[in-house]
DNA sequence: GCTTGTGAAACCGTTCACAGCG
DNA sequence: CGCTGTGAACGGTTTCACAAGC
């Protein structure tokens, strides 16, 4: 079993297989046909399904590219290339099926499993993810949550008791985890990262602000608080200097 | 040199000026220099801040493009190319001075004056945020918590009273503040967003899973937990989708 | 020598515009 | 007719490769 696999040229389209797949043994030809959905259009196909799932309350049965880009917040043409990429599940001339789609987006994404996730450190930040609604509601499960303060072992956050960050590798087999989550300080971070991917966890979710170094077949998203301030400053800086710019115009 | 368009890649914003090169001396050639870093590079100069602020203590004083690009889980070229837009501050043979680096990067971001910023909403993940030491190490200060809950009014996080979503006008006016935190229900999102506006705030950082409408001149980045596991899911999926497909191929 | 700075090429994602089809 | 699906054009980003210069 090679391991290393990225990147995969779309080398052999496989016959186009009949709309109605589901979870059958069509499983591996659905597999192939998910094989080159561009990156940027699986970071929009939540925002899709977060958009889908408040149509049905108004009555829609059918939704058009149009309508669906106004809730996304993105542009006509970006949906239908993105929804091209599951696949022709659209009428001409009518639109796609709320329910069809909403499946096939669940189905691509994997949300037709539950996921495990374990959360290392359980700080402010690590308090705030455990007690977040978002985990629970669609489909992640907490398999543990564990820290490195002794002092902190023991405590019930969420439901959850907190365990020995010694305790990794059996929360993750035990609970069945492929997701792991850092909220930890930086400093801690490479070294929970290693123990996580020892354990088995194949996708790491950072919060900690540092570079990670993992193995080729294991996928990091970083989620970085002042990362993001720090892009705002410079749009704010951008537009007071653009202020300057046009006020030095305007007295010249 | 090169006269670039003048396409600002962000979502929104208008400044309908001209492209208007000048070479001058001083604050205004500096925002006209300024003016067309690209997005990208923009993104990473934060990573490279941190992984510089990190140099001195090993005893640099200067760094290659290379090592700064280790450190900073990027390659050489692109180090060289993000710099390159800043203008020309290494030296061929040697590398960059870090001290000046670090100047002219922090300059470029404008973290040399003190942003401020309001949060809104002071549940899990406000309290989070509010206690989060990045805030206050990077040089953002909080000018103010807002909640809609007249409950949590009165309460003190971090050092600071919880005020009323009433005040939320006067908190951005004596706070001085251009930065808004949304760390609301999603429900809420859009509302808040527009009393922030109307108040006078200029970027927005969202943590609500909604999508927010705002005028021209306003940057919104968002921060969504839901949607980076999603993301995450889908590859993990894809991994037991080709461990599959290779097992299938591999039986036949 | 070594490393920066940068054109040029390759790549990727977005947008356009219209053919295809219900 | 209306809307999807898609080839082609476009624009931004990354990578390459090497000339420039300490």
């Amino acid at each position: 079993m090679r391991s290393r696999r990225r990147n995969v040229g779309g080398d052999n389209r496989k016959t186009r297989q009949e709309p109605f797949v589901t979870e059958q043994v069509g499983y591996a030809a659905a597999a192939a046909r998910r094989r080159d959905i561009p990156e940027a259009s699986v970071a929009r196909l939540p925002v899709y399904l977060r958009a889908l799932s408040r149509l049905p309350e108004t009555g829609h049965v059918t939704v058009s590219s149009e309508d669906l880009a106004r809730a996304a917040g993105v542009n006509s043409a970006k949906v239908r290339k993105d929804l091209s990429h599951l696949g022709s599940y659209g009428t001409r001339g009518v639109g796609y099926d709320v329910d069809d789609l909403v499946r096939h987006i669940s189905n691509t994404l994997g949300l037709t499993q539950r996921w495990s996730v374990v959360i290392v450190g359980v700080g402010n930040l690590g308090h705030a993810l455990a007690g977040y609604g978002g985990f629970a509601s669609r489909g992640f499960r907490i398999a543990g949550l564990v820290d490195a303060d002794a002092a902190r072992i023991g405590e019930r956050v969420a439901g959850i008791t907190v365990q020995s960050i010694a305790e990794l590798a059996a929360v993750v087999r035990d609970g069945g985890a492929s997701i792991g989550v850092i909220a930890t300080p930086a400093g801690a971070a490479q070294d929970v990262c290693d123990q996580l991917v020892a354990a088995g966890v194949t996708s790491i979710l950072n919060f900690a602000p540092a570079v990670l170094q993992v193995p080729d077949g294991v996928d990091v998203r970083k989620v970085d608080l002042a990362l993001e301030l720090q892009i705002l400053s410079f749009h704010e800086h951008r537009k007071s200097g653009i202020a300057v710019v046009e006020a030095e115009g305007a007295a010249s």
